[in-house]
DNA sequence: CTACCGATTGACT
DNA sequence: GTCAATCGGTAGA
């Protein structure tokens, strides 16, 4: 492996998801999201993220306080939220400060290593169906409820990397997906036309 | 305890 | 484009 890729593998350090969740969101585009088990590495680069917000946004979990399930939210930063839905998972990464119940949701990833083993999860040989959306991430690399809570700043198991930042110019910006209140809140950010964001070509970003 | 419903997906028209 | 599967989390009786 190469002098820069390995520097790119290293975990993104705590301070870096200790801040508020739109500029987290942001700052994540072209970020790689890291899995090694026993078959290997695995790999993804992020390139489509939401921003949810604390008590003041009512598409959050977090709007109505503090539960068994959300209780990662309210924990450190750069700490792993992963919940259910319709029998699928999701994985968040914590951000702002501890107490304050904001994360990042994390949509879709450009598939980069250890495909072959996505392609057994997923049970699809179809590069872009293998990523592309919060379950299916989570299937690809075998995320699942218990590691909610998981420290995303170690750089084992399951960690976010350095990758390399998308050029601000270079993010779209829509409202968030799959939700039934605050709609037109502006809190999606994608890498402008990446087919292996979820939506629509029109929520992709191409023009 | 029951009732409601979703930060989704895959199948189908 | 539309729609239902399917089940854990949550609120309320």
């Amino acid at each position: 492996m190469a002098r820069s890729q390995l520097s790119q593998q290293r975990p993104l350090a705590e301070s870096f998801y200790a801040r508020p969740a739109v500029e987290v969101a942001r700052d994540l585009l072209g970020r790689w999201l890291m899995r090694e088990d026993r078959s290997g590495l695995s790999a993804g680069k992020i390139v489509e993220v939401e921003a949810y917000l604390g008590g003041d946004d009512p598409a959050s979990h977090a709007y109505r306080g503090r539960t068994p399930r959300n209780a990662s939210m309210f924990g450190p930063p750069g700490r792993a939220y992963v919940y259910t839905i319709h029998t699928r998972f999701c994985l968040n990464a914590v951000t702002g400060e501890e107490g304050v119940a904001s994360a990042v949701l994390i949509r879709a990833l450009e598939p980069l290593l250890g495909l072959k083993g996505m392609e057994i999860k997923r049970r699809t040989e179809r590069t872009l169906d293998l990523a592309r959306g919060p379950g299916r991430l989570c299937e690809a690399l075998g995320i699942d409820r218990a590691w909610d809570g998981w420290n995303l700043t170690e750089g084992s198991q399951l960690w976010i990397a350095h990758g390399k930042a998308v050029n601000p110019e270079l993010i779209f910006v829509s409202p968030r997906i799959g939700i039934s209140s605050a709609q037109d809140w502006p809190l999606r950010f994608v890498v402008r036309g990446s087919p292996y964001a979820s939506g629509t070509k029109r929520l992709r970003g191409a023009h």
